[in-house]
RNA sequence: GGUUGUUUAGCUCAGUUGGUUAGAGCGCAUCAUUCACAUUGAUGAGGUCGCAGGUUCAAGUCCUGCAACAACCACCA
């Protein structure tokens, strides 16, 4: 053996793993399985420490393992919708080229290339991890049978009557060009100001000035004795000159401003509300691409918000209207992936009921068919799943599976289309215009998006020939929103593991045999955008939770408790460290002394430091191989055995010395701990106690004192040995199993590798 | 505005159901070394366990209040 521990055949290491099939599990009808399902990375992300936290999952899956459970982990790759359109418009961007210039199938296709080129990166990086993944049951989101699912789940929650279209208020990004759930805004506070502006008799205080130019109201609450008798009165709106009512609603607070509020329906969701409930008129004055349209007068058209509100505060300033301005800090929602400040505009999108789906998966949680750990996100998941709200799962990208809507152009002529004609110059218009000009093949090929009015008709199946049932014309395009990401992800356990949504009782054995799956792991961020979805999906389809545990972790801190990101400079590359330090160094450090669900504190110092740990072990067992050759000169019948293992007697306490009965006990302890530790999940404990035991009962005590023992301590040293090899290897599988490997040439040892190895028992004394 | 978490050695953090002199890694100090490992060993310095009360024979650990920090949720102009 080396004079120190080399990571160089870590690769050797995989290959023998993977080659022997100690991956793919053996499906055992008497057994009961143990099962994860990868949260699926986004296949076009080079690694980074997130996912090397994985590396709580790979130890209860090889911990399982070696406890003789059918295990499995189920890995796989995501096309990540909008995360990875926008790195894709980057790129582009680079090249001197934007969305616009590509017709939505070669955008597509382009996309597709892009993340083909980095997907199979992606898996080679988590096998340098020593990830023990089966990777003969990988799947990338965009498979065939995974769409086909996804299509049938829409088909079958649109038969359910769970899907709708709706005009609502969204959160629209004008850069990304898409609307978003609320979950994907961020609110961030902006030091801003409060405007008082005089409508008449009455002075409203606002943070948005600029859309007063769509306002349809006043409302002020009609318990005020102030306002009360201008109730059912109309005041006229400055600049437009525009009579619009004062309406009563009790949702005004009568300290806050002036107690009156100007009402924009079209770009606010409070707004939007009032304005459903006392029938206002909905002016909609920014279009999607964020400027000021012209439902506004002519001076104020083709503005961004930003210019709109200064043009519009001036003017309201010199024309008198403008009593004061007041600093204001307040919360304004962003894009979480450009930044950008969010605009509420109203907008058709597709909706998912989610009522009926949010029920179960609240039951579930509460009767405890899903668990959560730890124990307080159960709370934080019942209290966002208690104030759900319906589900806009339309995105208004190219890059991932289109909503399976069609609709007729000749029964919808107001359709508005965006397209590419043959000169590659961009056509917008509605249909019934365009019908004459353009024909529907050109219409087609180009098409970049489309946009329905609210009360389209649309067809859930593409009829045979493309023919519409109604007019039996043959002019249908595909709805050009595509799926929220979350709403294909939702689905993973089921479509991974081959549920059949059109007949369920023909899903595949890996479906019958591992759901639900046993453990779902990550990180806290997605418990709304991901878990939850699963649950509810899970319990739609299959009346069943998709996994009996939630299990939560933190996010990956640097030395100073922050967190990593570029712009900071502190971003520690997992396989940079790996390189340097070994696989098994950066596994035990991301793991060692953490505390349940706590952020992962991780630095450089903390890796070498295991990386000493590993190298320890190393030279240990080397040195335990080195006495055996000494004793082997003077005692060549010599028994090389751990006596612990078949065929070996067992031996009385008392042909013990007490340093070989004060190792045993302390190998027995750290059995049970491990146990313990592992079975509610405090790795950061279990590899600490492992760690202690291995360097300093283990090395520093009973090694030293073997040095002036004869052969007899052979039996205790391997047993030792062995076992604790066997106890690490969850942590840090190479060291391990290189160990194993070399210690089969020279010893006898019933079983092939570590990997598939027996679990420890504590041993009994006879 | 609502919720949750954190506060223990110079730094980063452990500390299971309350039980003797409170632990680790890194860092620091002194010493050792042709010895499996300098990616080593031994010894040591360093903590009124955020603050104030309370329960208990006993509290870092349970309860109450306070403070600081962090995160999450949130349609209030």
């Amino acid at each position: 053996m080396d004079k120190s521990y080399s990571s160089a055949n870590e690769e050797q290491i995989y290959s023998l793993w993977e080659k022997s099939g100690a991956f793919t599990p053996k499906i055992d009808k008497n057994k009961k399985p143990f099962s994860i399902i990868l949260p699926l990375p986004n296949a076009n992300n080079p690694m980074h420490m997130g996912h090397a936290l994985f590396t709580v999952q790979d130890i209860l899956i090889r911990y399982h393992r070696m406890l003789g459970d059918p295990t499995l982990w189920l890995p796989g790759g995501d096309h990540a919708g909008i995360e990875t359109q926008f790195v894709y418009e980057k790129e582009l961007q680079k090249q001197g080229h934007s969305r616009f210039d590509f017709d939505r199938q070669t955008l597509y296709q382009q996309i597709w290339d892009f993340v083909e080129k980095n997907r199979t990166l992606n898996q080679f990086q988590m096998k340098k991890l020593g990830y023990s993944l089966d990777w003969s049951r990988y799947h990338y989101s965009l498979e065939p049978q995974i769409l086909d699912n996804v299509r049938a789940t829409f088909k079958k929650l649109h038969a359910d009557g769970l899907i709708y279209r709706d005009e609502k208020i969204v959160n629209y990004c004008t850069h990304c060009g898409t609307a978003f759930s609320n979950l994907e805004v961020e609110h961030k506070t902006v030091a801003s100001h409060l405007w008082y502006i005089k409508y008449g008799p009455l002075t409203v205080a606002t943070t948005r000035p600029e859309t007063m130019l769509g306002d349809t109201a006043v409302a002020v609450n009609p318990a005020d004795k102030r306002y009360q008798h201008l109730i059912g009165t109309t005041v006229t709106l400055p600049l437009v000159n525009r009579e619009i009512p004062v309406i009563g609603d009790k949702s005004i607070s009568l300290e806050f401003g002036t107690g009156a509020v100007k009402v924009t329906p079209a770009h606010s969701p409070e707004d939007y509300d009032m304005a459903k409930t006392h029938q206002l008129d909905f002016i909609r004055i920014f279009d999607y691409d964020g400027k000021s349209n012209q439902n506004v007068p002519q001076k104020y058209q083709g503005f961004y918000p930003k210019q709109l509100r200064d043009q519009v505060v001036a003017d309201l300033d010199t024309a008198g209207f403008l009593e004061k301005t007041e600093d204001y800090t307040h919360e304004v929602g962003h894009c979480y992936r450009c930044g950008r400040p969010i605009e509420p505009i109203t907008a058709p999108q597709w909706y998912l009921k989610i009522d009926k789906l949010a029920q179960p998966a609240i039951q579930a949680a509460k009767e405890g068919k899903v668990k959560f750990f730890p124990l307080r996100f159960k709370k934080a998941y019942l209290d966002w799943m208690e104030n759900i709200r319906d589900w806009n799962i339309s995105r208004q990208i190219v890059w991932g599976p289109q909503i399976p809507a069609w609709y007729c152009l000749d029964c919808n002529p107001q359709i508005k289309l965006n397209f590419l004609d043959k000169n590659k110059n961009l056509i917008s218009g509605v249909y019934a215009d365009l019908k004459d000009k353009y024909s529907f093949d050109d219409i087609k090929s180009g098409l970049q998006s489309l946009l329905a009015p609210i009360d389209a008709k649309y067809l859930v199946d593409l009829p045979t020939g493309e023919t519409c049932p109604h007019c039996h014309g043959h002019h249908l395009l595909q709805e050009t929103d595509t799926f929220d990401t979350w709403f294909l992800s939702g689905q993973w356990p089921l479509s991974t593991l081959g549920f059949n949504v059109v007949d369920p009782k023909n899903s595949s054995e890996d479906f019958h045999y591992f759901y639900p799956t046993s453990v779902m792991d990550t990180m806290w961020d997605i418990l709304f955008f991901w878990v939850a979805r699963m649950i509810m999906f899970g319990l739609y389809l299959t009346k069943e939770v998709p996994f009996k545990l939630v299990h939560l972790h933190s996010r990956v801190v640097d030395a100073k408790g922050q967190k990593m990101s570029k712009s900071k400079g502190n971003v520690i590359d997992p396989l940079v460290m790996s390189e340097k330090y070994g696989a098994d160094a950066l596994r035990m450090s991301l793991v060692y002394g953490i505390a349940p669900a706590s952020d992962f504190v991780v630095s450089e110092d903390k890796i070498r430091a295991q990386r000493n740990f590993v190298n320890k072990i190393w030279n240990a067992s080397r040195f335990v191989l080195m006495l055996i050759d000494k004793f082997k000169e003077t005692d060549p019948s010599l028994k090389l055995a751990p006596f612990s293992q078949r065929g070996i007697p067992l031996q009385r306490e008392g042909d013990f010395s007490p340093s070989d009965l004060s190792i045993l006990t302390s190998l027995n302890n750290i059995i049970d701990s491990t146990n313990r530790d592992l079975g509610r999940y405090h790795f950061g404990q279990a590899s600490e106690n492992l760690y202690q035991f291995f360097w300093h009962d283990f090395c520093d005590v009973y090694i030293e004192d073997a040095k002036n023992r004869g052969p007899e301590v052979v039996p205790v040293l391997l047993t030792v040995l062995i076992n604790s090899l066997k106890l690490l290897h969850p942590f840090i599988p190479f060291v391990t199993e290189s160990i194993y490997q070399i210690l089969r040439e020279n010893i006898q040892l019933d079983e092939d590798q570590l990997i598939t190895s027996s679990w420890p028992q504590p041993i009994k004394f006879g």
